[in-house]
RNA sequence: GUGGUCGUAGCUCAGUUGGUUAGAGCGAUAGAUUGUGGAUCUAUAGGUCGUGGGUUCAAGCCCCAUCUUCCACCCCA
Protein backbone atom coordinates (compact mmCIF):
# COMPACT_ATOMS: atom_id res chain seq x y z
CA UNK A 1 0.00 0.00 0.00
CA UNK A 2 0.86 3.78 -0.96
CA UNK A 3 2.03 5.68 1.92
CA UNK A 4 0.32 8.37 2.63
CA UNK A 5 1.24 11.96 3.49
CA UNK A 6 -0.01 12.49 7.21
CA UNK A 7 -2.30 15.46 7.29
CA UNK A 8 -5.19 16.68 9.50
CA UNK A 9 -7.89 18.94 8.00
CA UNK A 10 -7.74 22.51 7.20
CA UNK A 11 -7.74 24.94 10.63
CA UNK A 12 -7.29 22.05 12.84
CA UNK A 13 -4.09 22.09 15.30
CA UNK A 14 -2.05 19.03 17.04
CA UNK A 15 -1.38 20.46 20.72
CA UNK A 16 2.32 19.14 21.78
CA UNK A 17 3.19 18.36 25.12
CA UNK A 18 4.63 21.44 25.69
CA UNK A 19 1.25 23.55 24.46
CA UNK A 20 -0.88 21.17 25.99
CA UNK A 21 0.78 22.43 28.96
CA UNK A 22 0.54 26.46 28.49
CA UNK A 23 -3.23 25.27 27.32
CA UNK A 24 -4.17 23.40 30.38
CA UNK A 25 -2.89 26.34 32.68
CA UNK A 26 -5.54 28.55 31.18
CA UNK A 27 -8.30 26.26 32.00
CA UNK A 28 -7.20 25.67 34.95
CA UNK A 29 -7.44 29.44 35.93
CA UNK A 30 -10.91 29.87 33.84
CA UNK A 31 -12.15 26.49 35.55
CA UNK A 32 -10.70 27.73 39.06
CA UNK A 33 -12.45 30.98 38.76
CA UNK A 34 -15.87 29.42 37.60
CA UNK A 35 -15.73 27.40 40.61
CA UNK A 36 -15.24 29.99 42.95
CA UNK A 37 -18.15 32.08 41.51
CA UNK A 38 -20.39 28.73 42.23
CA UNK A 39 -20.42 27.11 39.18
CA UNK A 40 -20.64 23.96 38.40
CA UNK A 41 -19.97 22.00 35.13
CA UNK A 42 -21.65 20.35 32.16
CA UNK A 43 -20.85 18.79 29.01
CA UNK A 44 -23.12 17.93 26.00
CA UNK A 45 -22.21 15.67 22.70
CA UNK A 46 -19.69 17.11 20.27
CA UNK A 47 -22.35 16.76 17.55
CA UNK A 48 -26.14 18.04 17.76
CA UNK A 49 -29.26 17.23 15.50
CA UNK A 50 -29.21 19.41 12.76
CA UNK A 51 -32.60 21.05 13.62
CA UNK A 52 -31.31 22.00 17.34
CA UNK A 53 -28.88 24.20 15.50
CA UNK A 54 -30.23 25.68 12.08
CA UNK A 55 -31.62 28.93 12.11
CA UNK A 56 -30.00 29.98 15.94
CA UNK A 57 -26.67 32.44 14.56
CA UNK A 58 -28.32 33.94 11.50
CA UNK A 59 -28.27 33.14 8.19
CA UNK A 60 -23.92 33.26 7.97
CA UNK A 61 -24.49 31.18 10.91
CA UNK A 62 -26.17 27.95 9.18
CA UNK A 63 -23.50 28.23 6.20
CA UNK A 64 -20.29 28.08 8.88
CA UNK A 65 -22.12 24.93 10.33
CA UNK A 66 -20.16 21.35 9.82
CA UNK A 67 -22.98 19.10 8.87
CA UNK A 68 -22.68 14.80 9.42
CA UNK A 69 -23.23 13.00 6.60
CA UNK A 70 -26.18 10.60 7.25
CA UNK A 71 -24.46 6.93 7.84
CA UNK A 72 -25.82 3.74 5.64
CA UNK A 73 -27.01 4.52 2.16
CA UNK A 74 -27.92 7.98 2.51
CA UNK A 75 -29.06 8.49 -1.17
CA UNK A 76 -31.87 5.93 0.21
CA UNK A 77 -35.41 7.63 0.20
CA UNK A 78 -34.21 10.92 -1.73
CA UNK A 79 -37.05 11.74 -4.23
CA UNK A 80 -35.64 11.43 -7.77
CA UNK A 81 -36.92 14.29 -8.36
CA UNK A 82 -33.14 16.02 -6.93
CA UNK A 83 -31.07 13.95 -8.95
CA UNK A 84 -33.40 14.61 -12.17
CA UNK A 85 -33.12 18.47 -11.23
CA UNK A 86 -29.36 19.00 -12.09
CA UNK A 87 -29.42 18.97 -15.41
CA UNK A 88 -32.45 20.75 -16.35
CA UNK A 89 -32.06 23.61 -13.60
CA UNK A 90 -29.09 25.61 -13.54
CA UNK A 91 -29.58 29.28 -12.24
CA UNK A 92 -27.76 30.45 -8.84
CA UNK A 93 -30.98 30.47 -6.80
CA UNK A 94 -32.39 26.94 -8.10
CA UNK A 95 -28.85 24.91 -6.78
CA UNK A 96 -29.05 26.66 -3.62
CA UNK A 97 -32.69 25.53 -2.64
CA UNK A 98 -31.97 22.15 -4.18
CA UNK A 99 -28.60 22.03 -2.43
CA UNK A 100 -30.82 23.07 0.90
CA UNK A 101 -33.37 20.09 0.12
CA UNK A 102 -30.49 17.75 -0.35
CA UNK A 103 -28.87 18.88 2.94
CA UNK A 104 -31.75 18.34 5.11
CA UNK A 105 -32.30 14.77 3.12
CA UNK A 106 -28.61 13.31 3.40
CA UNK A 107 -27.54 15.21 6.97
CA UNK A 108 -29.31 15.46 10.01
CA UNK A 109 -26.41 16.31 12.81
CA UNK A 110 -24.42 18.52 13.07
CA UNK A 111 -20.84 19.56 15.27
CA UNK A 112 -21.73 22.47 17.58
CA UNK A 113 -21.10 25.70 16.95
CA UNK A 114 -21.12 26.84 20.56
CA UNK A 115 -21.88 26.00 23.64
CA UNK A 116 -24.96 27.79 24.35
CA UNK A 117 -27.17 26.55 22.00
CA UNK A 118 -26.78 23.31 23.60
CA UNK A 119 -26.76 24.99 26.59
CA UNK A 120 -30.41 26.16 25.96
CA UNK A 121 -31.67 22.65 24.89
CA UNK A 122 -29.86 20.82 27.78
CA UNK A 123 -31.78 23.00 30.03
CA UNK A 124 -35.01 22.39 28.81
CA UNK A 125 -34.19 18.53 27.96
CA UNK A 126 -33.32 18.43 31.84
CA UNK A 127 -35.87 21.30 33.72
CA UNK A 128 -37.11 18.94 36.53
CA UNK A 129 -33.97 18.04 37.39
CA UNK A 130 -32.34 21.22 37.47
CA UNK A 131 -32.39 23.74 40.75
CA UNK A 132 -32.72 27.46 39.06
CA UNK A 133 -31.00 29.90 39.05
CA UNK A 134 -29.33 27.12 37.15
CA UNK A 135 -25.58 28.20 37.01
CA UNK A 136 -23.05 25.93 35.04
CA UNK A 137 -19.59 26.27 32.82
CA UNK A 138 -18.80 24.21 30.18
CA UNK A 139 -15.03 23.67 28.55
CA UNK A 140 -15.14 22.26 25.32
CA UNK A 141 -14.64 22.63 21.53
CA UNK A 142 -16.87 23.88 18.80
CA UNK A 143 -16.76 23.71 15.33
CA UNK A 144 -17.09 26.25 12.73
CA UNK A 145 -16.76 25.75 8.67
CA UNK A 146 -14.83 29.58 8.25
CA UNK A 147 -11.87 30.38 6.81
CA UNK A 148 -8.95 30.13 8.61
CA UNK A 149 -6.72 33.47 9.78
CA UNK A 150 -5.24 34.79 12.37
CA UNK A 151 -6.67 34.13 15.75
CA UNK A 152 -9.67 32.28 13.67
CA UNK A 153 -9.43 28.28 13.82
CA UNK A 154 -12.00 25.73 12.54
CA UNK A 155 -11.58 23.66 16.03
CA UNK A 156 -11.82 25.61 19.03
CA UNK A 157 -12.66 25.80 22.63
CA UNK A 158 -14.45 27.89 24.44
CA UNK A 159 -14.80 28.39 28.01
CA UNK A 160 -18.60 29.33 28.94
CA UNK A 161 -20.22 30.72 32.03
CA UNK A 162 -24.09 31.06 31.92
CA UNK A 163 -27.14 31.68 34.52
CA UNK A 164 -30.50 31.22 33.32
CA UNK A 165 -32.90 31.19 35.20
CA UNK A 166 -33.33 34.52 36.65
CA UNK A 167 -33.17 38.10 35.43
CA UNK A 168 -31.41 40.01 38.19
CA UNK A 169 -29.12 42.08 37.40
CA UNK A 170 -26.46 40.64 39.81
CA UNK A 171 -25.68 38.15 37.48
CA UNK A 172 -24.40 40.77 34.51
CA UNK A 173 -22.42 42.22 37.43
CA UNK A 174 -20.99 38.56 38.39
CA UNK A 175 -19.82 38.29 34.52
CA UNK A 176 -17.94 41.28 34.48
CA UNK A 177 -16.23 40.29 37.92
CA UNK A 178 -15.52 36.75 36.55
CA UNK A 179 -14.13 38.56 33.41
CA UNK A 180 -12.00 40.82 35.72
CA UNK A 181 -10.91 37.82 38.14
CA UNK A 182 -9.35 35.73 34.95
CA UNK A 183 -7.56 38.04 33.21
CA UNK A 184 -6.41 39.42 36.31
CA UNK A 185 -5.19 36.23 36.97
CA UNK A 186 -3.50 35.57 33.74
CA UNK A 187 -1.74 39.09 34.07
CA UNK A 188 -3.62 40.03 30.68
CA UNK A 189 -4.68 43.87 30.64
CA UNK A 190 -7.94 44.20 28.91
CA UNK A 191 -11.36 46.50 28.13
CA UNK A 192 -14.39 44.90 29.27
CA UNK A 193 -17.02 46.49 26.43
CA UNK A 194 -20.83 46.56 27.39
CA UNK A 195 -23.69 47.81 25.83
CA UNK A 196 -27.20 47.05 25.71
CA UNK A 197 -29.56 45.41 23.31
CA UNK A 198 -32.51 47.33 24.19
CA UNK A 199 -30.15 50.87 23.92
CA UNK A 200 -29.68 49.46 20.33
CA UNK A 201 -33.50 49.34 19.76
CA UNK A 202 -33.75 52.78 21.09
CA UNK A 203 -31.65 54.33 19.14
CA UNK A 204 -33.13 52.49 15.75
CA UNK A 205 -36.86 53.48 17.23
CA UNK A 206 -35.43 57.09 18.21
CA UNK A 207 -33.65 58.07 14.69
CA UNK A 208 -37.27 56.20 13.29
CA UNK A 209 -36.10 53.49 11.58
CA UNK A 210 -37.54 50.45 14.40
CA UNK A 211 -37.33 47.75 11.63
CA UNK A 212 -33.73 48.11 10.53
CA UNK A 213 -32.29 47.62 13.75
CA UNK A 214 -30.10 44.82 12.66
CA UNK A 215 -29.08 46.54 9.69
CA UNK A 216 -27.72 49.35 12.19
CA UNK A 217 -26.29 47.92 14.75
CA UNK A 218 -24.13 45.64 12.02
CA UNK A 219 -22.77 48.94 10.31
CA UNK A 220 -22.37 50.69 13.37
CA UNK A 221 -19.67 47.66 14.88
CA UNK A 222 -17.36 48.39 12.24
CA UNK A 223 -16.93 52.15 13.59
CA UNK A 224 -13.66 52.02 14.77
CA UNK A 225 -12.53 49.88 12.34
CA UNK A 226 -13.78 51.19 9.16
CA UNK A 227 -14.47 54.85 10.08
CA UNK A 228 -17.73 57.15 9.91
CA UNK A 229 -17.82 57.75 6.36
CA UNK A 230 -17.92 53.90 5.62
CA UNK A 231 -20.33 53.43 8.39
CA UNK A 232 -22.48 56.03 6.38
CA UNK A 233 -22.23 54.21 3.00
CA UNK A 234 -23.31 50.89 4.68
CA UNK A 235 -26.46 52.11 6.15
CA UNK A 236 -27.27 53.98 2.67
CA UNK A 237 -26.63 50.57 1.50
CA UNK A 238 -28.82 49.03 4.08
CA UNK A 239 -31.74 51.30 3.00
CA UNK A 240 -31.99 53.80 5.71
CA UNK A 241 -32.80 57.59 5.22
CA UNK A 242 -30.57 60.19 5.17
CA UNK A 243 -33.08 62.01 7.77
CA UNK A 244 -32.55 58.53 9.72
CA UNK A 245 -28.53 58.77 9.43
CA UNK A 246 -28.47 62.56 10.19
CA UNK A 247 -29.74 61.73 13.54
CA UNK A 248 -27.70 58.84 14.23
CA UNK A 249 -24.38 60.54 13.42
CA UNK A 250 -23.76 62.54 16.75
CA UNK A 251 -25.01 59.33 18.84
CA UNK A 252 -22.64 57.44 17.05
CA UNK A 253 -19.39 59.66 18.02
CA UNK A 254 -20.33 60.22 21.55
CA UNK A 255 -17.40 60.23 23.91
CA UNK A 256 -16.36 61.32 27.02
CA UNK A 257 -17.21 60.56 30.69
CA UNK A 258 -20.00 57.37 30.93
CA UNK A 259 -21.78 60.31 32.85
CA UNK A 260 -22.20 62.49 29.95
CA UNK A 261 -23.18 60.05 27.20
CA UNK A 262 -26.04 59.20 29.86
CA UNK A 263 -26.98 62.26 29.82
CA UNK A 264 -27.24 62.86 26.21
CA UNK A 265 -29.18 59.52 25.78
CA UNK A 266 -31.68 60.42 28.14
CA UNK A 267 -32.60 62.88 26.32
CA UNK A 268 -32.56 61.05 22.81
CA UNK A 269 -34.67 58.60 24.28
CA UNK A 270 -37.18 60.47 25.81
CA UNK A 271 -40.24 58.88 23.67
CA UNK A 272 -38.52 55.64 23.24
CA UNK A 273 -39.49 53.80 26.19
CA UNK A 274 -37.15 50.40 25.64
CA UNK A 275 -34.25 52.88 25.19
CA UNK A 276 -34.65 54.38 28.98
CA UNK A 277 -34.72 50.75 29.88
CA UNK A 278 -32.02 49.68 28.32
CA UNK A 279 -30.25 52.91 30.10
CA UNK A 280 -31.94 51.69 33.26
CA UNK A 281 -30.27 48.45 33.12
CA UNK A 282 -26.82 49.54 32.27
CA UNK A 283 -26.57 52.14 35.11
CA UNK A 284 -27.46 49.69 37.12
CA UNK A 285 -24.83 47.06 36.12
CA UNK A 286 -22.27 50.20 35.77
CA UNK A 287 -22.92 51.42 39.24
CA UNK A 288 -22.21 48.28 40.61
CA UNK A 289 -19.04 47.49 38.82
CA UNK A 290 -17.85 50.93 39.62
CA UNK A 291 -18.69 50.56 43.35
CA UNK A 292 -16.37 46.84 43.47
CA UNK A 293 -13.61 48.18 41.72
CA UNK A 294 -12.17 45.96 39.08
CA UNK A 295 -8.50 45.91 38.36
CA UNK A 296 -9.51 46.26 34.43
CA UNK A 297 -11.29 48.99 32.46
CA UNK A 298 -14.83 49.05 31.46
CA UNK A 299 -16.75 51.11 29.42
CA UNK A 300 -20.53 51.92 28.06
CA UNK A 301 -20.07 51.59 24.08
CA UNK A 302 -22.73 52.25 22.30
CA UNK A 303 -21.17 50.72 19.15
CA UNK A 304 -20.70 47.69 20.20
CA UNK A 305 -23.39 45.56 19.09
CA UNK A 306 -22.17 41.45 18.53
CA UNK A 307 -24.22 39.92 15.40
CA UNK A 308 -25.64 36.58 17.07
CA UNK A 309 -29.00 37.08 16.57
CA UNK A 310 -30.52 35.68 20.20
CA UNK A 311 -29.25 38.69 22.99
CA UNK A 312 -31.90 40.67 24.26
CA UNK A 313 -30.21 42.71 26.98
CA UNK A 314 -26.58 43.19 28.21
CA UNK A 315 -23.66 42.44 25.75
CA UNK A 316 -20.37 41.80 26.84
CA UNK A 317 -17.22 41.78 24.67
CA UNK A 318 -13.72 41.55 26.18
CA UNK A 319 -10.50 42.97 24.13
CA UNK A 320 -7.03 42.58 25.01
CA UNK A 321 -5.70 46.26 25.30
CA UNK A 322 -1.40 45.14 24.67
CA UNK A 323 -2.20 42.35 21.38
CA UNK A 324 -3.76 43.33 17.76
CA UNK A 325 -6.81 40.09 18.33
CA UNK A 326 -10.72 40.32 18.12
CA UNK A 327 -12.53 39.80 20.75
CA UNK A 328 -11.20 37.08 23.52
CA UNK A 329 -14.37 36.95 25.25
CA UNK A 330 -17.76 38.09 24.53
CA UNK A 331 -21.08 37.23 25.55
CA UNK A 332 -24.79 38.94 26.83
CA UNK A 333 -28.63 38.66 27.69
CA UNK A 334 -30.69 35.86 25.85
CA UNK A 335 -34.58 36.18 27.33
CA UNK A 336 -36.07 33.60 25.28
CA UNK A 337 -33.44 31.24 23.64
CA UNK A 338 -35.06 28.51 25.63
CA UNK A 339 -38.42 29.36 23.97
CA UNK A 340 -37.99 27.97 20.78
CA UNK A 341 -37.36 24.40 22.66
CA UNK A 342 -40.59 24.59 24.52
CA UNK A 343 -39.31 26.31 27.89
CA UNK A 344 -40.66 30.05 27.82
CA UNK A 345 -39.77 32.81 29.85
CA UNK A 346 -36.39 31.68 30.98
CA UNK A 347 -33.90 34.55 30.61
CA UNK A 348 -30.16 33.44 30.81
CA UNK A 349 -26.73 35.38 30.64
CA UNK A 350 -23.66 34.20 30.02
CA UNK A 351 -20.06 34.89 28.25
CA UNK A 352 -17.84 32.95 26.42
CA UNK A 353 -13.82 32.76 26.56
CA UNK A 354 -11.76 32.00 23.88
CA UNK A 355 -9.44 29.63 24.73
CA UNK A 356 -7.38 29.74 21.44
CA UNK A 357 -7.54 33.05 21.02
CA UNK A 358 -6.60 34.17 24.96
CA UNK A 359 -3.56 31.51 24.12
CA UNK A 360 -2.54 33.43 21.15
CA UNK A 361 -2.64 37.09 23.00
CA UNK A 362 -0.51 35.22 26.26
CA UNK A 363 2.29 33.91 23.84
CA UNK A 364 2.83 36.88 21.99
CA UNK A 365 3.10 38.60 25.19
CA UNK A 366 4.89 36.16 26.90
CA UNK A 367 2.92 36.17 29.60
CA UNK A 368 3.19 32.48 30.27
CA UNK A 369 4.85 31.82 34.03
CA UNK A 370 7.81 30.12 33.65
CA UNK A 371 6.84 27.25 36.65
CA UNK A 372 4.75 25.67 34.37
CA UNK A 373 7.09 24.47 31.95
CA UNK A 374 8.09 21.38 33.40
CA UNK A 375 6.35 18.72 34.22
CA UNK A 376 9.23 16.14 35.74
CA UNK A 377 11.04 17.17 39.00
CA UNK A 378 13.63 14.67 39.47
CA UNK A 379 15.26 11.90 37.12
CA UNK A 380 16.67 8.84 38.39
CA UNK A 381 19.89 7.76 36.13
CA UNK A 382 19.91 3.78 35.85
CA UNK A 383 23.04 2.47 36.36
CA UNK A 384 21.89 -1.51 35.95
CA UNK A 385 19.47 -3.85 37.27
CA UNK A 386 20.49 -3.91 41.36
CA UNK A 387 20.49 0.14 41.08
CA UNK A 388 17.17 -0.27 39.44
CA UNK A 389 15.71 -2.25 41.97
CA UNK A 390 17.35 -0.16 44.88
CA UNK A 391 15.73 3.16 42.96
CA UNK A 392 12.38 1.78 42.30
CA UNK A 393 11.85 1.75 45.79
CA UNK A 394 12.91 5.28 46.33
CA UNK A 395 11.26 6.42 43.25
CA UNK A 396 7.96 5.27 45.29
CA UNK A 397 8.90 6.82 48.24
CA UNK A 398 8.85 10.26 45.95
CA UNK A 399 5.95 9.60 44.02
CA UNK A 400 3.58 8.67 47.07
CA UNK A 401 4.65 12.21 48.45
CA UNK A 402 3.75 13.84 45.16
CA UNK A 403 7.43 14.42 43.32
CA UNK A 404 6.83 13.91 40.04
CA UNK A 405 9.80 11.88 39.25
CA UNK A 406 10.72 9.00 36.93
CA UNK A 407 13.66 6.83 36.35
CA UNK A 408 15.43 6.29 33.15
CA UNK A 409 14.05 2.68 31.42
CA UNK A 410 17.46 1.31 31.16
CA UNK A 411 21.49 1.71 32.12
CA UNK A 412 22.23 4.18 29.20
CA UNK A 413 25.27 5.49 28.85
CA UNK A 414 25.24 8.44 31.50
CA UNK A 415 25.70 11.05 28.63
CA UNK A 416 22.45 10.02 27.01
CA UNK A 417 20.69 10.05 30.34
CA UNK A 418 21.78 13.68 31.37
CA UNK A 419 21.03 14.52 27.88
CA UNK A 420 17.22 13.17 28.65
CA UNK A 421 16.96 14.98 31.53
CA UNK A 422 18.42 18.31 30.29
CA UNK A 423 16.29 18.22 26.84
CA UNK A 424 12.78 17.63 29.03
CA UNK A 425 13.93 20.34 31.46
CA UNK A 426 13.55 18.43 34.36
CA UNK A 427 15.61 19.89 37.16
CA UNK A 428 16.98 17.30 39.32
CA UNK A 429 18.93 14.08 38.46
CA UNK A 430 19.67 11.33 41.04
CA UNK A 431 22.81 9.39 40.83
CA UNK A 432 22.65 6.19 42.46
CA UNK A 433 25.26 3.82 41.65
CA UNK A 434 27.25 0.90 43.95
CA UNK A 435 29.04 3.34 45.79
CA UNK A 436 26.16 5.29 46.72
CA UNK A 437 23.87 1.86 47.31
CA UNK A 438 26.87 0.99 50.34
CA UNK A 439 27.30 4.79 51.28
CA UNK A 440 23.28 5.40 51.74
CA UNK A 441 23.90 8.81 50.69
CA UNK A 442 22.44 9.49 46.58
CA UNK A 443 24.67 12.05 44.60
CA UNK A 444 22.13 14.93 43.68
CA UNK A 445 22.41 16.95 40.98
CA UNK A 446 20.87 20.48 40.14
CA UNK A 447 20.94 20.71 36.64
CA UNK A 448 20.18 24.41 36.25
CA UNK A 449 23.31 25.07 38.27
CA UNK A 450 25.46 22.06 37.70
CA UNK A 451 26.32 21.55 41.32
CA UNK A 452 26.00 18.62 42.85
CA UNK A 453 25.70 16.69 46.94
CA UNK A 454 25.97 14.27 48.54
CA UNK A 455 22.15 13.49 50.27
CA UNK A 456 20.35 11.14 52.08
CA UNK A 457 17.04 10.30 50.29
CA UNK A 458 15.15 11.91 53.15
CA UNK A 459 17.15 15.30 52.44
CA UNK A 460 16.15 14.94 48.80
CA UNK A 461 12.79 14.48 49.26
CA UNK A 462 12.93 17.71 51.58
CA UNK A 463 14.56 19.69 49.03
CA UNK A 464 12.04 18.71 46.68
CA UNK A 465 8.84 19.30 48.88
CA UNK A 466 7.82 23.05 48.25
C1' G B 1 -18.67 32.61 0.27
C1' U B 2 -15.11 36.81 -2.28
C1' G B 3 -9.97 38.56 -3.14
C1' G B 4 -4.86 37.76 -2.38
C1' U B 5 -0.60 34.80 -0.48
C1' C B 6 2.70 30.64 0.85
C1' G B 7 4.61 25.50 0.19
C1' U B 8 12.33 22.83 -1.23
C1' A B 9 15.65 17.98 4.77
C1' G B 10 12.66 17.58 11.56
C1' C B 11 13.03 23.53 11.73
C1' U B 12 14.57 28.36 9.25
C1' C B 13 15.71 29.26 4.46
C1' A B 14 19.26 29.45 -0.44
C1' G B 15 18.62 27.48 -5.38
C1' U B 16 21.10 31.98 -11.68
C1' U B 17 17.30 33.49 -18.43
C1' G B 18 14.45 26.12 -17.48
C1' G B 19 20.41 22.66 -18.18
C1' U B 20 24.63 17.17 -15.06
C1' U B 21 24.26 14.04 -8.95
C1' A B 22 19.10 20.06 -5.31
C1' G B 23 22.54 23.12 -1.02
C1' A B 24 23.47 25.87 3.90
C1' G B 25 22.62 26.86 9.04
C1' C B 26 20.24 24.89 13.19
C1' G B 27 18.48 20.25 14.94
C1' A B 28 19.02 14.65 15.02
C1' U B 29 22.35 10.28 15.42
C1' A B 30 27.37 8.37 16.45
C1' G B 31 32.26 9.32 18.12
C1' A B 32 36.35 12.42 20.43
C1' U B 33 34.93 11.56 26.55
C1' U B 34 33.34 3.40 29.69
C1' G B 35 30.05 7.85 36.50
C1' U B 36 28.00 13.41 34.30
C1' G B 37 23.89 17.33 30.22
C1' G B 38 24.49 22.56 28.06
C1' A B 39 30.38 24.41 24.91
C1' U B 40 33.84 22.66 20.89
C1' C B 41 35.58 19.39 16.95
C1' U B 42 34.78 15.15 13.51
C1' A B 43 31.70 11.88 10.89
C1' U B 44 26.88 10.05 9.38
C1' A B 45 21.84 9.91 8.23
C1' G B 46 17.88 12.68 6.36
C1' G B 47 14.50 15.27 0.01
C1' U B 48 8.56 11.33 -4.59
C1' C B 49 11.12 19.97 -4.34
C1' G B 50 2.74 19.97 -1.17
C1' U B 51 -0.20 16.71 -4.74
C1' G B 52 -2.02 15.59 -9.80
C1' G B 53 -1.84 16.86 -14.78
C1' G B 54 0.46 19.73 -18.91
C1' U B 55 4.44 22.40 -21.98
C1' U B 56 9.67 21.00 -23.18
C1' C B 57 15.16 17.24 -25.68
C1' A B 58 15.25 18.83 -20.39
C1' A B 59 10.96 21.49 -14.93
C1' G B 60 12.36 22.93 -7.91
C1' C B 61 11.88 27.07 -11.70
C1' C B 62 6.87 27.93 -16.96
C1' C B 63 1.14 26.74 -17.46
C1' C B 64 -3.54 24.51 -15.36
C1' A B 65 -6.06 22.17 -11.44
C1' U B 66 -6.17 20.77 -6.41
C1' C B 67 -4.76 20.63 -1.19
C1' U B 68 -2.45 23.36 2.69
C1' U B 69 -0.47 28.02 5.19
C1' C B 70 -1.00 32.99 6.20
C1' C B 71 -3.75 37.65 5.30
C1' A B 72 -8.00 40.98 4.11
C1' C B 73 -13.42 41.15 3.35
C1' C B 74 -17.93 38.87 5.35
C1' C B 75 -18.73 37.18 10.04
C1' C B 76 -16.87 35.95 14.69
C1' A B 77 -14.01 33.39 20.02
Amino acid sequence: MAVQKPSIPKGTRDFNTNEMVRRNYIFDVVRNVFQIFGYQPIETPAMENLSTLMGKYGEEGDKLLFKILNSGNYLDGLPEAVNGMEASQTNRQDTGSRLQYLTKHIAEKGLRYDLTVPFARFVVQHQNELVFPFKRYQIQPVWRADRPQKGRYREFFQCDVDVIGSNSLLYEVELAQIIDAIFSKLGLKVLIRLNNRKVLAGIAEAIGAPDKLTDITVAMDKLDKAGMDKVTDELVERGLSYEAIEKLQPILTLEGKIKEKFETLTAFFKDSEVGLKGLEEMKTVLLFLKDLGLKNKFDFDITLARGLSYYTGTIIEVKALEAAMGSICGGGRYDDLTGIFGLPGMSGVGISFGADRIYDVLNELNLFPEAIQSATRVLFVNFGPEEEKYCLKLLAVLRKAGIPSEIYPESAKLKKQMEYANRKKIPFVILTGLNEMESGLLTFKNMQTGEQKSCTADEIQKTLTW
